[in-house]
DNA sequence: GTCTATAAACGGATAGAC
DNA sequence: GTCTATCCGTTTATAGAC
């Protein structure tokens, strides 16, 4: 059932993959070329300026988290939700120590055209608003601690979670993550 | 009683301005150059390669870092030195959108040489210690909240903290980081 | 769609005169 | 120490043949 990816998906996969790892300003044409197979020019032909490109792997990369988050089951108690995000949040880690790629264009971001800033933003806003959805059930299940508004907690948890995979990967070492999901939870 | 700045000088302060802006791969010797007003080859005589102004570069912010975190009066309560600790991290925020140059480098780290990694680790270890030392000075005051062991707690903060300048500064707006001092005080 | 060829600027770096 | 001059590979991007 596999399906064979186009010119076009596999640039979009490499450059996501690429950014992960090295940013905006870390990657070529040329390193795309080499990992698809084709020509600079071609990649040109699909999108004309790394800027576009950019745009459509932040565009693609957004929809799989997005996806990967509606498909946790809403029975879940809060703390095994946060638990699977935080897993998420790392598995890219383990990968080829590729951290987030929004946390990473926001890194980047003053070398970046406003469209990038935009789609990064709603990337930041939606994770956070689905983490504080979480901190709200895990405050009422007794299975969370968050203090104040949870839309404020929320915002605090994402950019721990993003400062850890920053440090985790810095480190060569999982265990910061894990210190940012102890400190959200009941049981010490 | 205001020095003069050698040459030399001048090419690291720049470099560690424009690192915290666009990052390692977002600045040439060529920026420096026309900020400096010297050819790009009186910066090799000082700086040989890239990686050797990096490393100056990491070197003279930790000290810097590092010297206003002693002036900090140890007599103050924990919560207030919590509160100049975020006002530092913020400052050159509002300076011209610049993140810690440390949270930077953790972000290009993949394209930096070892001896680099090595720095920007020590910085982070200093300022987790140090946070480490405050938040257990604040639970036993009653100033500040704190789960589990304090070195655990302080890197959790610590990430916030390096995470809520990436989001503060794409967004526009400091209010994240306060987001998170807010967190780790007793009083909501 | 993909290629060859090329443009034009930029990148880090060095040699040698002053 | 700073300059001129230069090397040489890289980078983004375009024109035009196939």
């Amino acid at each position: 059932m596999e399906t064979k990816l186009t010119v076009r998906e596999q640039v979009v996969d490499h450059a996501i993959t690429l950014m992960m790892l090295r940013g905006y300003n870390g990657f070529s044409y040329r390193d795309l070329s080499e990992l698809v197979g084709v020509k600079t020019s071609s990649i040109h032909y699909y999108f004309p300026s790394k800027d576009d490109l950019v745009l459509e792997a932040v565009s693609q990369y957004s929809d799989e988290v997005m996806h990967a988050l509606q498909a946790v089951d809403p029975a879940l108690p809060a703390n095994e939700k946060l638990a699977m995000y935080t897993r998420l949040f790392g598995k890219t880690l383990g990968d080829g120590n590729q951290i987030c790629l929004c946390g990473m264009l926001a890194a980047d971001i003053e070398t970046l055209p406003e469209t990038v800033r935009q789609a990064v933003q709603a990337f930041f806003r939606a994770n956070e608003s689905w983490l504080a959805k979480v901190l709200e059930q895990g405050v009422k299940e007794g299975t969370l601690v968050a203090k104040g508004k949870p839309e404020s907690a929320a915002r605090t948890l994402f950019a721990a979670l993003q400062g850890s995979v920053l440090a985790s990967r810095l480190f060569h070492t999982k265990a910061r993550l894990e210190d940012v999901e102890a400190t959200w939870k009941t049981v010490s």
